[in-house]
DNA sequence: TCCGGGTGGGATTGTAAAAAATTTACCTCA
DNA sequence: TGAGGTAAATTTTTTACAATCCCACCCGGA
């Protein structure tokens, strides 16, 4: 299997937060469940077969995508192919600076998947073409820049308040009251969450409770023996029956049964 | 009002943590809450003027005693006299160190409070006509010294097995598990148990909920703005929701409740 | 269009309680 | 002292409810 990573460089690491790239993964499972992680992915698939998303409970086909899409802000989980015989190259923005890209309001691709050319029209298909043409994951990285950053024009800077706010809930996710980050941000509350959701994809207290969620996912991958109190108190919960609550509503599974089933990769777990 | 406080050195000291003495303390009300505190007291009542024990829910009369009576160990509130008139000389034995001077199983005093001669016998009276004689404070202190050293008699050890086992409780309530502690000690889980019954009137887990218990309410007279759910972790509760069920065991109060009710003497709570 | 204000429903928080599943403590009886 | 049964505590999960905060919707002024 051959797994890439790449972090763009500024200008266009203001955006675009990781390059992936992977060929060759043979999970032994079919479907996996894709935890909400706060990020806006571009998805590349250079295979030409269609990757599902299947209905959460019955795992019934729901839709397929080809060649390109993206996946905007999830407050719920979605059931995905789990990569077999995939060849794919992820483009995760950075949290808050996907608008500069895709050129609409976030809010647009909130909860949602969205075919590519939708979104971004004949470009996106010209990236793939150059992904494909370039040989080495090396060559695709810089191909991917090249084209992504065209793909922005000249509008590289994401809206700095948006990305104040944005930093804030990263720092301190958990006692973090809304009033007093507009007072910081300078707009009126309403304002604020207008413009959060524009370029973020959901109202800042929802993307806090996903940080929030993060965090404990984190947490949970570094610990060795948890206790879920401490846990919960640790990563901004008011205690652990809201942090299981929580964690449930995100994940669908109580954390000790996300311990049981979860594997390898974080924010993907086998559900089928 | 006069208070005094006086701790006995050794040989004593190893038997009685405390002695009080107050007089003329004038509360505002007439019955106390008192809470379990976890340990074993003499008192000594300088007046001749019968003290109340009442119905916890009616606040009825229940029992009533006069010049000297010991309590022993609790898991539940009683409620009293709340001290008005009074002229007290109280004693406070070290926890698990009461048997040398009672000469009895304490079991036989938990939950309980007992005339002081069933216990002592005429010593007793003795004692307190030598409290009565004393003029100064100082003196009623030195006074029950000299009469609490020779009830004793020649046995001023507590029994180290179970003086071990109580100072780990005190040091680490919260996680303590009884097959460790027994190990430790060197006898059967259920030989210390008895042991411990004997020594301290109450099974081991029972005697470190109360410890904990105790733990808690010193935090909460120490702390300025409280959050109930770092109180309980650091208290050693397992999360804030079991911290609120055994404080309300304990107290008959939930958390809050008990802040807005308590006054200035710990453990004892104005009701009526 | 950009920004702020008002209103009201809904979600989150803080506090409390409790159910379900294990594990541990304790008691009895031999 | 030992074994084994029962009660109790712990761990994990769920739920309730009031107070507060968030934010959707609708409006108005610059």
């Amino acid at each position: 299997m051959t797994l890439k990573f790449h972090t763009p460089l500024p200008p266009l690491g203001h955006l675009v937060s990781l390059f992936t790239y992977y060929k060759g993964y043979q999970p032994g499972h079919r479907i996996d469940r894709f935890l909400p992680d706060g990020n806006v992915e571009l998805v590349i698939d250079l295979t030409d077969f269609p990757k599902q998303v299947y209905d959460n409970e019955t795992l019934a086909v729901r839709h397929s995508f080809r060649r390109a899409w993206i996946s905007g802000l999830r407050k719920e989980f979605i059931s995905i192919h789990a990569g077999q015989d995939a060849e794919m190259f992820v483009i995760t923005f950075q949290k808050g600076a996907a608008r500069a890209i895709t050129g609409m309001p976030l809010t647009e691709l909130t909860e949602q998947v969205v075919e590519g050319d939708l979104v971004f029209g004949p470009p996106i298909l010209a990236l793939r073409e150059a992904l494909l043409e370039a040989v080495s994951p090396e060559t695709k990285m810089r191909a991917a820049e090249r084209r992504l950053l065209a793909m922005a024009g000249g509008d590289l800077q994401p809206n700095p308040f948006v990305q104040y706010a944005v930093n804030q809930i990263l720092l301190h996710p958990g006692q973090l009251s809304l009033e007093a980050l507009s007072n910081k941000v300078g707009y009126s509350q309403k304002h604020l969450i207008q413009l959060f959701k524009e370029h973020v994809g959901l109202p800042p207290k929802a993307f806090l409770r996903i940080i929030r969620f993060q965090r404990a996912i984190a947490e949970i991958e570094q610990r060795g023996g948890i206790e879920w109190s401490h846990l919960a108190l640790d990563c901004g919960y008011y205690d652990q029956a809201h942090f299981i609550r929580d964690f449930k509503r995100f994940s669908g599974f109580t954390p000790e049964e996300y311990l049981r089933r979860k594997n390898g990769v974080v924010n993907y777990v086998p559900v089928g």
